[in-house]
RNA sequence: UGGCCUAUGGUGUAAUUGGUAACACAGCUGAUUUUGGUUCAGUCGUUCAAGGUUCGAGUCCUUGUAGGCCAACCA
């Protein structure tokens, strides 16, 4: 009995290594800290999946906290966007939690920094700021401000809160090294002047803390034991620590900030500024278009909370650069849709097809099971008929042995239908193909147990029925870019759009679709998986495509 | 003229912490199949470089090389 062993990340191994150490697992706890700025993305599913997965395997509680320190940028809309995009994906937090709760607790230890002589009022401009911090080669210089006196320092911080003065006249600022090496320990801004209503606070506060001086005093104050962010951050920690350091009291945990890379996502981007601009120029349809990345985008788009989450599980999380392939995310799509995907019959392209031996006016039920990876088979009746439409594509009048499909003289079976031979094509003027005029064997019915209806043809074709099937609007997406990395070449990103992204077609689908309901999943067969787009009616009728079925036939016929 | 981080098949991630380099995707063969789907079997291919320590190095040391990040009153 091997017991499966799973390999732990990087941050595993440091949570390991604590608990070794002596921290207590009780004490264990986790955040997924997002900006109310923008849409949750594929990246941000990563790190939900990262941190609601550490609080899942240790059995700690995460919270939700919104970073919401820049007025300028944030709003409640995106607040709810995001709430939703965690439950979707099927996690629970602890508490809901917000840095703006904190603004009177972050106000006094700021307070208390400045008696310490810690931190001091700079009345420069962040012009003069930035260029007395010198460069990463070059070290800094003092701020002509840097030794005013405790009581000056508390006075203007004050009159800073009360709104005395215009933004940029005053910043508190820590007072650390302005020769360290880190330039983020180069008397760091705390405090900016901001007279902007805050979508929480309202216009309580005119001063608003900083990302440095808020994250790790946030994390400190919910006693979250291991703080993950990304890379970039890395060499915030040391200031990070620094300022958790000067409010620490003995006794309470003191969070860890640890760094992972980012995932980078082939052919799309994966940055709000970026998304915002295909948003904005209108290069799709809002942030939830299904070719967006993000989690409302592959909502859209079909992809399940399972499959994300499954895809998250599978890359997994280092410390390097990183490209993964979409194509590992349509894996992820297929293998949980495989099981779950009823299947149904919908004609795309579609070309006539008439049974010239068929009666007339007839219409029989055919059975067809819903989907063979059930674990006990559902059947549902299927209207056949005289005229019915199969895809373009699965006609040739005249094709090699490896072109399984119909072709003329040919024979193919119509699945869950009988076995027909291709006898005559009409044309129009232009010579185009308008029908293609078959025979059926009558005793060759699927299911029927006929001796006939056992032969072995190699082609199965799917099809509607002409009279019985419903019009659909089907919305075939592709990659969203032609390079694997649209914004690591020599033009802007924008110039590496694929044109071919987007392309809407009229289907016929099987009558029963008619109810399908936004939302749900289909594998249309021989095609891919489908699902119904919230814009769909029951008279009208729209269909996304989530991915298509792996297709071994284009590869053969490319070569 | 700095500091920090990283380097394992085409891609992503592991390797019981110094002991047979493996898993998934992608690719390729074949079998099964009333979906050219699924499933199954097989196959290709890997430790950035050079030294060193060691019986033994992806792992430790040294020196390189390559890439990423750092000068927002953004997060």
């Amino acid at each position: 009995m091997a017991t499966e062993v799973k390999s732990l990340n990087f941050i595993e191994h440091i949570i390991e290594d604590d608990l070794k150490a002596g921290f207590d697992r009780d004490d264990l706890r986790f955040r997924f800290p997002p900006e109310p700025n923008g849409y949750l993305h594929i990246g941000h599913a990563s790190s939900i999946c990262l941190n609601f997965g550490l609080g899942l395997r240790y059995n700690a509680p995460v919270n939700l906290r919104f970073d919401d320190t820049n007025p300028a940028k944030e709003e409640k809309e995106y607040v709810d966007a995001i709430k939703n995009d965690v439950s979707w994906l099927g996690f629970e937090w602890d508490k809901e939690c917000y840095a703006s709760d904190y603004f009177q607790q972050l106000y006094d230890w700021a307070v208390m920094l400045i008696k310490a002589d810690k931190a001091y009022v700079d009345s420069q401009s962040s012009e003069a700021i930035a260029e007395q911090k010198g460069t990463p080669t070059k070290p800094g210089i003092d701020s002509p401000f840097r030794n005013r006196s405790v009581q000056e320092n508390l006075d203007l911080f004050e009159r800073m809160k009360n709104g005395e003065f215009q933004a940029g006249e005053h910043v508190l600022r820590a007072k650390i090294d302005m020769t360290a090496s880190n330039m983020l320990m180069r008397d760091p801004v705390m405090y900016r002047i901001l007279h902007k209503a805050h979508h929480r606070t309202g216009n309580d506060w005119c001063i608003y803390p900083m990302y440095d001086w808020t994250h790790g005093e946030s994390d400190y104050i919910e006693q979250v034991s291991h703080s993950l962010c990304t890379l970039e951050f890395a060499m915030h920690r040391e200031l990070y620590e620094w300022f958790v350091e000067q409010i620490y009291e003995e006794g309470k945990v003191k969070p860890k900030q640890r760094e992972f890379a980012r995932r980078n996502l082939s052919h799309t981007v994966v940055s709000k500024r970026k998304l915002l601009r295909l948003v904005e120029e209108g290069v799709v349809n809002g942030w939830d278009d299904p070719r967006m990345p993000t989690i409302s985008g592959l909502r859209r788009r079909g992809y399940t909370p399972e499959s994300i989450r499954n895809f998250a599980d599978t890359i997994g999380i280092a410390k390097r650069e990183n490209l993964i392939d979409v194509s590992l995310l349509e894996f992820c799509a297929r293998e949980d849709l495989n099981k779950k995907a009823p299947r149904v019959m919908a004609v795309l392209d579609p070309l006539k097809l008439v049974l010239t031996n068929y009666p007339e006016g007839e219409t029989e039920y055919v059975e067809a099971e819903n989907n063979p990876e059930e674990e006990e088979q559902t059947y549902r009746k299927l209207p056949f008929s005289r005229e019915l439409y199969i895809e373009k594509a699965d006609f040739r009048e005249e094709a090699n042995r490896k072109f399984f499909r119909l072709k003329l003289g040919g024979e193919v079976r119509l699945k869950n239908g009988y076995i027909i031979k291709a006898e005559s094509v009409v044309k129009d003027e232009e010579g185009n193909i308008t029908e293609v005029h078959c025979t059926y064997d009558p005793l060759s019915k699927s299911g029927s147990g006929t001796p006939e209806s056992m032969r072995k043809v190699k082609g199965t074709l799917h099809w509607v029925s002409a009279a019985h099937a419903k019009k659909a609007e089907v919305r075939n997406y592709d990659r969203l870019f032609t390079e694997a990395e649209p914004d690591r070449q020599e033009e802007d990103f924008m110039h590496y759009l694929n044109p071919e992204s987007l392309q809407v077609t009229e289907a016929f689908v099987e009558p029963g679709l008619i109810e399908a309901k936004p939302g749900e999943h289909f594998q249309f067969q021989r095609l891919g998986y489908y699902n119904v787009d919230p814009d769909s009616k029951p008279d009208h009728l729209v269909f996304n495509r989530t991915v298509g079925l792996r297709d071994s036939w284009a590869k053969i016929e490319t070569k």
